[in-house]
DNA sequence: AACTGTTTGCGCCATAGTCC
DNA sequence: GGACTATGGCGCAAACAGTT
């Protein structure tokens, strides 16, 4: 079994110079007697004025995702939020790209007469200019991820700072760093306690997250879903092809998808097909599954059958081993999480740091 | 070859509507 | 007024196309 992501110590100081910390008070915002149906993004004179600028130095992190956490960590208690926008090769390193979750420009839908128009004039997408570029300078087995200073209009904000309360990716962030707030939600929804008091019993332990009533509702069509899963059998497998990959990943020491790029794909068609028949939940390499694939492996395996008898042995021999990859998957998910806690913790604490230290 | 932009699909979340 | 549900916007990553 391979390790859990260890965070990397700090290897040598930030030689960046650090980013001068421009004036703090935010760009052009929305009028202040503007209501909150007019504009997604509005100033809360409450919050701390918005940062601009580097994040603090930060130790090496052995994966762009463990060092976009700690920036986020950063982000969060600087009133905004950071977002992968691109993760690429550069010159045989890895870079990614972190902006700020109000970076991208809004898309208009092409209405009828193909003239343009917004669908939703709640948009929280500002074409803010804050990025961050996210490098490894270790290797892709032995990451080394840090981050080079923004500079000039990448460094600053175009929008005031953002309240948990009413921007969705602030208590996203908020859920992530803190895992114990699932844990507790779905302690409490067991015990049946309407969503307006977990929001409540929530907020004295988390008052940062500013939870609503709808987080509550959404984490319960979920866990409603999960545990209906959980009952017709669909156990360990996790749901989204990104956390099979990052399962497999950590599962088999690999990143789940064919790291060769000169591979023989010859194959693929065959093993997407068998991947299809032979079990509905996800598997390793996961590929998505045509229709018309699995009728062609269905045909393709009805001519080869052997017996009855034969096929009946070995689906039950095929049936047991799904059970037994099945229970391997359910403890190595548990593993997964402690590790996460765990990081999380100390990325909290990291940050905590930070801030006593300015 | 390296880099950047666009498209696509999945899952999470917000909102509006309905019911109690 | 609050809970629940259906629907659509948006984050994210992968794949592909286009450009330098």
């Amino acid at each position: 079994m391979q390790a859990a992501v260890q965070v990397q110590p700090l290897l040598q100081p930030q030689n960046q110079a650090p980013t001068p910390i421009l004036p703090t008070q935010a760009l052009a915002g929305p009028p202040s007697s503007a209501s909150p149906n007019d504009s997604v993004i509005v100033h809360d004179p409450s919050l701390p004025p918005l940062s601009h600028g580097a994040p603090p130095p930060l130790p090496y992190y052995s994966t762009h995702k463990l060092l976009l956490e700690a920036m986020q960590a950063w982000s969060i208690t600087h009133s905004f939020a950071l977002i992968t926008t691109k993760s690429y090769l550069h010159r045989k390193n890895q870079r990614a790209l972190f902006s700020c979750s109000c970076a991208d420009r809004y898309q208009p839908k092409l209405g009828p007469g193909k003239t343009l128009y917004r669908i939703t004039p709640k948009t929280k997408r500002t074409e803010c200019p804050y990025r961050i570029s996210a490098l490894n300078v270790g290797t892709p087995l032995d990451g080394k991820w840090t981050y080079i200073a923004p500079t000039g209009v990448s460094a600053t904000h175009n929008h005031p700072p953002l309240n948990p309360r009413n921007h969705a990716i602030l208590r996203a962030i908020h859920r992530r760093l803190h895992p114990e707030i699932d844990l507790l939600m779905e302690q409490l929804l067991k015990e049946g306690m309407p969503p307006r008091d977990i929001v409540k019993r929530l907020e004295e332990r988390f008052p940062e997250c500013q939870l609503t009533t709808t987080d509550v509702n959404n984490f319960k069509t979920q866990f409603v879903a999960k545990a209906r899963d959980e009952a017709a059998g669909r156990v360990g497998a996790p749901e989204s092809i990104s956390e099979q990959r990052e399962f497999m990943a950590d599962y088999c020491g690999a990143d789940g998808e064919d790291n060769n790029d000169n591979d023989d794909h010859s194959n693929d068609e065959d093993s997407y097909s068998q991947l299809n028949v032979a079990d509905n939940s996800m598997v390793a390499g996961e590929k998505r599954v045509r229709p018309e694939d699995t009728l062609a492996y269905n045909e393709t395996n009805k001519r080869s059958k052997s017996t009855p008898a034969d096929e009946s042995h070995r689906r039950l021999e095929e049936a047991n081993e799904r059970v037994k990859e099945a229970k391997k998957m359910v403890e190595r998910s548990i593993a997964i999480l402690r590790a996460r806690e765990a990081e999380a913790r100390a990325i909290a604490a990291e940050v905590k740091a930070w801030a006593q230290l300015k």
